[in-house]
DNA sequence: CCTGCAAATGTTATAATGTTTCAAAAATTG
DNA sequence: CAATTTTTGAAACATTATAACATTTGCAGG
């Protein structure tokens, strides 16, 4: 995959938004799954805030651009979305991003900053493979890892005011 | 600290209950804070499950026992022990469960049986320094880092059926 | 084409989880 | 014991998520 910004870092937001999409595109016509209107509106609307949004927070937005949905809509939309790998849930903060390594095998792994608000996916295999490891250790058998870090991003470390 | 029966390994409840109790209680001497009577019931009713409980099972349990409680007793209840670190949340679960390592300094992993539902907590420094530097490498201050691993548990594993 | 099935969406209601606010009671301090 | 702080009670409300059932859409086989 190409080389993708860093949220934090000023970044040409609208092409990396449309490389997500054109991604998820590909990624479902390839799996026979249809992302349909509202699907890839919803992953647009993810996309486009690069902050983990709420359930709610996207039904406000479709509801302003004039499709009234309900609850049930979106959450559909997210479900088929999740389960295709393309978003993810953050259980800390009840809300979903973009998945930035979507096509490819890896554990869900974020740096979240309490100050702005922009979390970051962490890439780490080996980190993965630690975390494996121990539980094992422990004859436990991993399926679904989810590692949620929050703290201090490199732009509001010493620093008081970013949204 | 003494050593600690796994919760799913056969090990008398009750003492490991009392041990429990018992050790919040001279945590909370230590600190001058406050073990009230709902405080410590909640606590207790935790850990008699031995199982994530979730807030409005608590409050189901003490209305059970006559005590009509409203939602923020138990929340205020639950703040208060996972300040202390009497407790921990599980957020992919909004369930709670007992620390184990109470009084020490440990970051929280659990290990999350989606069979039998049992919890684990897992205590492996070597992990948590991993999980930091991955974050340091990154530029990223970890201040908070929640390490949720879902899968079997030992005794679920090639086997089909334990509560 | 069109018919019938499966997948997707619409709609209403409701469940589950968590918070705000203000008042009363209990404990602590001086 | 009076003043203050902490804790608890109680009612209402906010947020997040799902259930249940009707309707529409897309698509495969006749």
């Amino acid at each position: 995959m190409s080389e993708r910004a860093l949220p934090y870092r000023p970044h040409n937001h609208q092409a990396c938004v449309s490389q997500a999409l054109s991604e998820a595109r590909s990624i479902c016509r390839d799996q026979n799954a249809r992302l349909t209107p509202i699907r890839e509106r919803v992953l647009e609307l993810i996309w486009q805030s690069h902050k983990p949004l709420g359930a709610y927070d996207i039904l406000g937005m479709l509801g302003a651009e004039g499709h009234n949905a309900a609850p049930p809509t979106v959450y559909r939309a997210l479900d088929f979305l999740l389960q295709y790998g393309l978003v993810h849930r953050i259980s800390s903060l009840n809300a979903f991003i973009g998945c930035a390594h979507a096509g490819e095998y890896h554990r869900e792994m974020f740096l979240i900053c309490r100050q702005c608000g922009n979390v970051l996916e962490l890439a780490a295999p080996a980190l993965s493979k630690s975390i494996e490891s121990s539980a094992k250790t422990e004859g436990f058998l991993p399926e679904d890892i989810t590692l949620e870090i929050a703290g201090l991003c490199p732009r509001c470390q010493g620093d008081s005011s970013h949204d």
